[in-house]
DNA sequence: ACGAGGTCCTGCGAGC
DNA sequence: TGCTCGCAGGACCTCG
């Protein structure tokens, strides 16, 4: 399920691959993931449109086009977006969404088995909007403790929906929540405006560290996820308590445990560990 | 402001 | 073996 460390990995291989390359035959295969674009308007803009910027927002593949414009796709849970420089395989076919050829062998395939993912057309005055309704990157280089603390400002809600919540913090999800609650010994239900200083410290230290770490091993494959060349991930193996769950704590050895009481998700944390502080 | 629950979507594994 | 069912869950929605 890509979060921040996947989307930064995409981003990092698709951008030396698709900048500068002119889309000759983009194909839609199915419109219930378009929003606010019809099919014949995206297939219009892309057709002959040169990409000249692949960037990440939160969650989000950002691709800026010569006209101006920019496709917006958020793989959410099942989706991946791959450069190919061959033909593809039938079994590869599959579940494909949207495929933009960009000369010679060269392809881009957005593929989502669930169709859960979204792809958005906006022009600079709608990205305008769309941006600003997400919050923070946790991975720039201004978002120190005091813009954290802000982020957790004036809600009761718990901790760990608010880290998951994009309107606060951008590009954090169900993995990497469990997993910067864990390092930073917080109680992923305490109410956000309830944590005390120190805990806020950790926690905003856990959640870069957390983020850097999976952005170094170029995400987690559990299933679905594959890097921009197609590649697995290679976090999974460093996953401290996200699918653990029954497993012992690798800080005191007790049990982790499991429950959906927060969102209706899966949280796994260590009763002891991660008391109310 | 908040929690609960529904919606989208398909594959997979558990249970019978 | 073959069927049904619940779950995976991010982002959005409505309702109370």
């Amino acid at each position: 399920m890509p979060e921040l460390p996947e989307v930064e990995t995409i981003v990092r291989e698709l951008r030396p691959r698709l900048v500068g390359r002119t889309v000759t035959r983009p194909r839609l295969h199915a419109t219930d993931v378009l929003r606010g674009v019809s099919r014949g308007r995206l297939l219009a803009t892309l057709r002959t449109n040169r990409i000249v910027e692949v960037a990440r927002r939160a969650k989000h593949v950002v691709l800026r086009l010569a006209s101006g414009h920019r496709v917006v796709i958020q793989p959410r849970m099942t989706g991946s977006l791959i450069v190919y420089g061959r033909r593809l395989r039938p079994d590869e076919r599959r579940y494909i969404v949207l495929e933009a050829s960009l000369g010679g062998q060269r392809v881009l395939v957005f593929r989502d088995v669930r169709r859960l993912g979204t792809v958005w057309l906006l022009d600079e005055a709608g990205w305008r909007s769309y941006t600003a309704r997400i919050g923070p990157e946790p991975l720039a280089a201004d978002f120190d403790l005091a813009r954290f603390a802000a982020c957790l400002r004036g809600t009761r809600q718990a901790i760990k929906k608010v880290l998951m919540d994009q309107r606060r913090i951008a590009g954090v999800g169900n993995i990497y929540a469990n997993e910067a609650l864990y390092r930073a010994r917080v109680d992923p239900s305490l109410p956000a405006d309830q944590l005390s200083p120190r805990a806020r410290r950790r926690l905003h230290a856990a959640v870069l560290s957390v983020l850097r770490e999976a952005v170094a091993h170029r995400g987690t494959t559990l299933r679905d996820y594959r890097t921009g060349t197609g590649e697995h991930g290679e976090h999974q193996t460093a996953l401290a308590v996200y699918g653990r769950g029954g497993e012992p704590c690798l800080r005191c050895g007790t049990r982790l445990t499991t429950t959906h009481a927060i969102d209706g998700r899966a949280t796994t944390f260590c009763y002891r560990c991660q008391g109310r502080t």
